[in-house]
DNA sequence: ACCTGAACACCGTTCAAGT
DNA sequence: ACCTGAACACCGTTCAAGT
């Protein structure tokens, strides 16, 4: 039968989760699928537009919330580093595809933060830097804690830094998102 | 005559600012070299470890800077992204280094953020968490600018955004910064 | 419209064997 | 100690030709 996009999609995140970003390979996924190599390039350009809409997967249930903009930016945050964690190797793919810019989904994300922190006060001409702030933070923070994780799943075992001062990610990620919401708050232009 | 470990990092360095990330590889690097690919695995172990001394080679003139801590993470910043837009795909090495551990720089800059956040009165326990959360913004904002920067040189003139408004990275950067800065302000403990 | 087969031009890494 | 030669096991992408 025919091959569709989601068919695809589904394939690579299914490859992504089992075996990591390494072996998501145009041609491993065409094995996975039993199609030819170029089949793929039928339904995608190439493999960055694939892994941009693999990346659209990853972040689909992502959504913004009504409040308070400090309470919009943590809940985004929360969500966006939970969404990475729940695939392998999700921050690095998330991140190349942002960088890229093949997600549509991120670019998304992009202007609600954008949004907050025009809520916050920021003028129009900075929101979009505060907010690619924001993103750099999550991504690179989850893309290290990630590899980490995956590190010691893998039976690592390597000794665990200081211990108890740099414990729990969350409330680390947590420290780095109020203080990005606290520097928001400080870039607030003055009412004219 | 023989090899040196700074003739290999010399002609990396050389490859990348003339052609870019994509044709750094260990075969095009051997081939100008005029050895076997082999060869290369004699002083380094694998392609990470080269390109984390490139990283370091790359980093290489950047100091700390006496003084208050705010003038140091400005400082510092600034070197950083003016050390990175100086190699084509700067940013982009750099930060893969940096995340998989291979940069001994990004660690000694880590270190000196780290201490100007301590110096700012955060606490020990979140220092370098800070000191991250500034690195993060400094390589995805460059990463961003310097891909737009390429893409542009390449003759592709795509429409300037909203003009005006977003324009003079720079002035975008340091915004960026001010923003980290505040917040770090922010984040400081109440003294005991 | 959708896919195959085969090719093109590459990769990173290893390792016996040479000097 | 340092390097070659050759192999192993792959890549992403293109495109004539088929159905």
């Amino acid at each position: 039968m025919q091959l569709h996009k989601r068919d695809v999609v589904d394939a690579a995140t299914t490859l992504l989760d089992n075996y990591g970003m390494a072996d998501l390979s145009m041609r491993r996924l065409a094995r996975e699928l039993a199609v030819s190599p170029g089949a793929l390039y039928w339904h995608f350009a190439n493999k960055q537009q694939l892994l941009g809409a693999v990346a659209d997967r990853i972040l689909g249930s992502i959504h913004d919330v009504p409040g308070d903009w400090r309470v919009r930016v943590e809940a985004i945050c929360d969500q966006l580093r939970d969404a990475l964690l729940s695939h392998t190797d999700g921050a690095e793919l998330v991140s190349a595809s942002f960088a890229a810019g093949q997600s549509e989904a991120m670019t998304q994300i992009l202007g609600w933060l954008a949004d907050a922190a025009i809520a916050a006060g920021v003028d129009t001409g900075h929101a979009v830097t505060a907010g690619r702030t924001v993103l750099y933070y999550v991504l690179g923070f989850t893309a290290d804690e990630q590899s980490r994780l995956q590190w010691d799943a893998a039976g690592a075992d390597l000794p665990d830094e200081q211990s108890v001062l740099g414990a729990d990610p969350s409330r680390r990620f947590g420290f780095g998102v109020q203080l990005l919401v606290d520097g928001i708050a400080a870039r607030r232009s003055l009412p004219v």
